[in-house]
Order: structure tokens, then C-alpha cells, then sequence
DNA sequence: CAGTTTCTGAGGTACGTAAATCAGAAAATC
DNA sequence: GATTTTCTGATTTACGTACCTCAGAAACTG
């Protein structure tokens, strides 16, 4: 069966306290010695059963997870996600703490990281925010052997190990063709509402909506981004005051966080007036949304699949496994009214 | 830190054994004594170290995948995926085997799971044909103590643990949904081409399909169903014999494997007259037609998903334990060219 | 060639649980 | 009251790996 460290110190001729020694890298072994060793080792197919090795070891994956202290409902989901997992860690061999941040804050969000360092946690995953000080902050993490994971907003560039997140530049293109299509050959304009063009996130998806809104669909005239931080009560206003103005517009594309009150001005509109809709995220309020035919399509990222993974991929990490890619991937959910989960 | 059973065995004022005689329901203890361990138990928090239990124990858990040897694109991918289970096994300590019937034989399936019996294994998955002489062949399964998962296409009724695949109505819910809107208010005819009635995903999805555009596209006329058992040949005939007699088709559903049939006859027809086109599964085919604009949209259940997550929830059978619901419910993925993974 | 350093082997303990054996206590039976 | 049965406790071994100590061998150094 399964051949073990004893198989391996015979089939090799050594002790089991060199099999360790060159499995584990500690020194003391002559180079041929570790030669044979390693031969026997792949020879006989050796894996290193990790559930033993754990117990053995009596270790505990310790991680951090940096959130936003941001209340959209899509946040809200994620750290719900987190705390679903603190309370799997028990059988998980896992301790998992959360650190809150202000939103949007490159400096408190590098400050915040720099503080985890002396904890010496086996890996961090953080929301993204662009700065130079945060590539810092993760060349800090980095440099103290420390796993890192990005979440939700990435950040290109940096030391960072693992992204767990959607293309939000594909997203912005799915957005598009949707918005598209779905308008069905009509001409008219397309409002777009965003939550700020400072964050990555939402930027990627205009690009890539205004990319294949050029491409595909030139007879659709796509007004100029409006930008409402993701407040319900201006983005109420944002969008009411745009509809207002120009009446031909037939399609809406929420790429932020503001669907509340993008609801809100779009229920004042005449149903058989209400422009085509897609928007982010799947929460109670775009769910509720759907059904009743206010949204037509929501793009959504899984909070709970982003969570799982970037747990996986932290522990893959510190163990020096690989992971399952396929799995990895987070995908970019469509959802109309009849596949809602 | 973490509770152990010595921690119960203190906390309780009784010996280890008790304490492992309680927990595996190991006769031996009196009532009393039974409830003061549990009390501790609950107390404590404790909860079963299953990585240092299977090792206690050395068991492997072995599963049997029973797979109909059906040749497409998306069968092939099922299979792929279980292969690649088999070859993380050794790490996750399982065995898994896979058993290979011909496609819709009801008996010949229920055969294949009644020879797994005598085996003994933890857990079998299997792909469901309908059937009265399968429904006793699970019977069988779980009187045997064995944990039963259906695969890819259910079998409601029977006495299965769990079902890994999606909901087809809602599949062919969405596929109606999609085809309607993305041809735009146009009227006309609507084709649907099928593997076979007989098969219950095919049957669901359809029905799915018809009730959407009876109920939101009265507009469209869906012509009867086409069935070509999911052969190339015969499904290039059919859809070009359809798309021929009725030059007014502007949409097509295909809900079953037929793909590379329908995409050789829609090549056929000039690129400004070719219908909307709704297809399942994401293989290369697909992929490739949406790429080409000949597929409009692609419903994917994810293979790897499926697979996996009939693995884990088998295993959580057998130990006893619970899911994360969200995680094991396999979603109906929606994909333009633009959000292929 | 003695002394030092580097390598290797042997052996043990530990992790948390399972499972077995054996002995003693309590309860039931004769 | 002696015997049997049922319950309970104590103790041990095992799973596969990690990690520690100690001793001795081999290889270098001066």
C-alpha cells in the first residue's frame, strides 16, 4: 500500500532520521546520502500524508483576513463567509482572525498590514487597495514568509501569491454583451453608474464594458460614467436625474455597489419605460430585484466560493502543495431569474 | 485550546475507554455514566479529530463511480474528472474505482450497482437512468450501509443520499429566458433539438424551456421537439432539414449533447440569417462556436464540481458529517464569449 | 595521529484517536 | 454466599510523521 518514511529508510539503506532530515530539509545529510534518498523517494511514489504530519506537528494554520469595515451588502457577505469559516476551524486545524480597515485607504490598509508582521501569522488575505505603500506592505509580508492573498480587488504588480477573484475586466465585457443583446437591435443610450474610478475593481469593468460596447453594439451611446460612491441616496439621485434627462435611455449597467439606490429612481419609471438592467453582486436587494423584473441580469462573484479559496490557496502555500486550479478559479456568475440559486 | 478525549475523560471523572465507548457507540456503559459524557462532550465543545481518527483507524475510504460509457464531450469530462480524483487520492485517503455500463440501460445499470454490494465500498456515485429495477438496486446500496449519490442526473423517489448535478428545469428555464430576449422582440419560430424524452434531464429541461416561453414569450413559435439522440449525423439532418423548411427560425435551443451536429448545419447558413443559438455544456465545441459567434450562450454544469463535490459529500456520509450546503449545490453557469473561463 | 567537525543511526516521545486486553467492581442469578 | 454476567477503568499498541537526544562513524583539520 501507500509506502511511508519506514519504506523509504529501508528501500534507501538509511535511518529513519535521515529519511526526515531530507524530507524536512534540515542539514546534516552528505549530499549523496540525500541523493539516494530522494531516489527512493520518487521511486516508490512517497507522498507525505499530510493529515499525519499535522498532527505531528500539533500545527495550526494561523491567517489573517483584512476586510473592509464597509457595509454593502457584498462585504457584509464576505465577512460572513470568514466568520463561517472561523467557526469550521475547529475540525480544520485553523485560526482565523479578522482585522477591520477603513475603506478605500491605501495607508491604513498598508499600516494594518505592516502591524501583522510581528504576529508571525502563516498567511494574510487582504481587499486590495492601490498604493505604493501597500506593494510595500506586501513585500514586508513576503519577506517574513508569510503567504499572500488577495481578495476580491487585487493588486497586478505586487509580491502577492494568489488573487482570489473574477476578471472584473471580463466581467465589464459580459456586462456589455448582455446589456447588448438584450436590448434587442434597438438604438438608444446607456447609462452606466459606478461606485468610484479609484477603485480597480470598477474601473476594470468600465473598460471592459466600454470596450466591447464599442465593438459590438456602436448603434448603443454610452453616456459618461457617473460616479455616486456607492450611496444609495446619490446614487438615487444620480440615476433619477439621468433617466429624466434623456428619456431614450434603454439600458442601465450598476457596476458598483449602489443597486439600492439605483432601485429606488428606477421604480418612479413607468414599467413599460424601465430601461434594460444589469448589475453586480447577488444580495437580498438584487435578488428581490430580479423577480420582479426591476434587474435583468446580475454578474456576481461567489463571496463564499472567494472565501473557501483563498483559505485553500493559503494553506496550499504553507504546506508547498499545489492546488487544484480549475477549482481556484472564481468564476463570474450570471444569474436572470430562473437560475438564481 | 482544543478539547481532546482526555479532556472528556477528566472533565467527566471516567477512563478513555469510556469515553471512546461513547463516542463510537461502542456497548458497555451505563446510562449514566453515558450522559455524563455527553454532558462533557457538549460542555467541552469537543469534536472528533477526524484527520487523527482515520489515522487511528488507517482507513482508506472506497468509493465506486458507476459511469455510462457514452462518448461525448461532456461524459469524457466526468470522467477525466474522476480520473483526476483518483490521482489525488493518495493524499486524501480514498480509493476510488470506476465502473463502467452502457448509457440509458436501466438494467444494465442496476445490475452494475447490485454486483457493488458484495464489495462492500463506503460510498458509490452513479449517473441515474429511471428505472424500477434501479431504485431497488439503491435500496440495496443503503441496506448495505453504503452512501448513494446521483451524478449528473437524479433519480427523485429513490432512496439516494444526495444529488450532484443541477436543475435542469431551471436550466431549461433560463435557456428560455435567454433565447427570448436575446432575439430581441423579432417574432418567429423557435427550434429545439434533444438527445432523447427518455432521459430525464433532457425531458426536465425541456419542460422548463416550454413553460418560460409560454408564459413571457407568447410571441415566439417553439416548434416541436427535435430528437436525434445526440448523434452528430442525424443531428446536422435534422436541424438542417428544420432550418430549410422553416426559414423563419431565428432561435435555437439544444438541450441535449448534439452540438457538433447542430454547428455543421448552422454553418451552413449565411452569418445575417442564422438563428440565436442556446446550447448546453461548455466543451470545446462550444467554446470554439462561442468564440465564433455561432453560440450565442453556453449553460455549463461544471464537471469538476460535480465530481468533487459527490467525493466530499460520500465522505461526509460516511463520517457522518455535515456539508456546507452552499458549497455542494451545483450551479447553472451561464457563458457568453466574454466570461469563458 | 590526535582532535575537531560533519554526518548518520538508533531510539525515544509526541500528536489525537481507535481498538484491544485485562482486571476489578457492581449487579444480577442461582 | 458463590457464581455468573454486565459494566467500567487502566493500560497498551498502533497509525504516519515530526522532532529531539545521544552515540558512534566518517571525514576533515592541524
Amino acid at each position: 500500500m501507500k509506502p511511508t518514511v519506514h519504506d523509504i529508510a529501508r528501500s534507501a539503506g538509511v535511518s529513519l532520521a535521515t529519511v526526515d532530515r531530507v524530507l524536512n530539509g534540515r542539514p546534516g545529510v552528505r549530499h549523496v546520502t540525500r541523493e539516494r534518498v530522494e531516489q527512493a523517494i520518487s521511486s516508490l511514489g512517497y507522498v507525505r500524508d499530510v493529515a499525519a504530519a499535522n498532527l505531528a506537528k500539533g500545527r495550526t494554520y494561523s491567517f489573517v483576513f483584512v476586510l473592509p469595515n464597509y457595509d454593502n451588502s457584498f462585504m457584509i457577505g464576505i465577512r460572513d463567509e470568514v466568520h463561517a469559516a472561523i467557526s469550521r476551524s475547529g475540525a480544520e486545524r485553523t485560526q482565523i482572525r479578522i482585522v477591520e480597515v477603513p475603506p478605500f485607504d491605501a495607508a491604513a490598509l498598508a499600516d494594518a498590514l505592516n502591524h501583522i508582521v510581528p504576529d508571525r501569522p502563516d498567511g494574510v488575505a487582504f481587499v486590495a487597495v492601490e498604493g505604493l505603500e501597500v506593494h510595500a506592505a506586501v513585500a514586508g509580508l513576503k519577506d517574513a514568509g508569510i503567504a499572500v492573498v488577495t481578495l476580491v480587488s487585487d493588486l497586478p504588480g505586487s509580491e502577492r501569491d494568489h488573487f482570489a477573484g473574477i476578471d472584473n475586466h471580463a466581467a465589464g465585457r459580459t456586462a456589455a454583451n448582455l446589456l447588448g443583446r438584450f436590448t434587442g437591435g434597438r438604438d438608444g443610450r446607456i447609462a452606466v453608474i459606478a461606485g468610484s474610478m479609484l477603485v480597480r475593481d470598477h474601473r476594470e469593468r468600465l473598460e471592459g464594458f466600454l470596450a466591447v460596447m464599442g465593438e459590438s453594439f456602436a448603434r448603443l451611446d454610452v453616456l459618461p460614467v457617473m460616479e455616486a460612491r456607492d450611496n444609495p441616496a446619490l446614487t438615487a439621485e444620480v440615476v433619477s436625474a439621468a433617466l429624466g434627462r434623456y428619456p431614450d435611455i434603454i439600458g442601465l449597467y450598476s457596476l458598483g455597489a449602489g443597486n439600492r439606490g439605483m432601485l429606488h429612481a428606477l421604480r418612479e419609471v413607468a414599467r413599460e419605460a424601465r430601461p434594460v438592467v444589469v448589475a453586480h453582486e447577488l444580495t437580498a436587494t438584487t435578488r428581490a430585484a430580479l423577480s420582479h423584473d426591476l434587474i435583468d441580469a446580475v454578474l456576481n462573484q461567489d463571496a463564499g466560493h472567494e472565501v473557501r479559496s483563498a483559505i485553500r490557496v493559503l494553506k496550499g502555500k504553507v504546506e508547498g502543495l499545489s492546488v487544484i486550479a480549475a477549482q481556484e478559479r472564481i468564476r463570474i456568475d450570471i444569474f436572470l431569474k430562473d437560475n438564481m440559486p
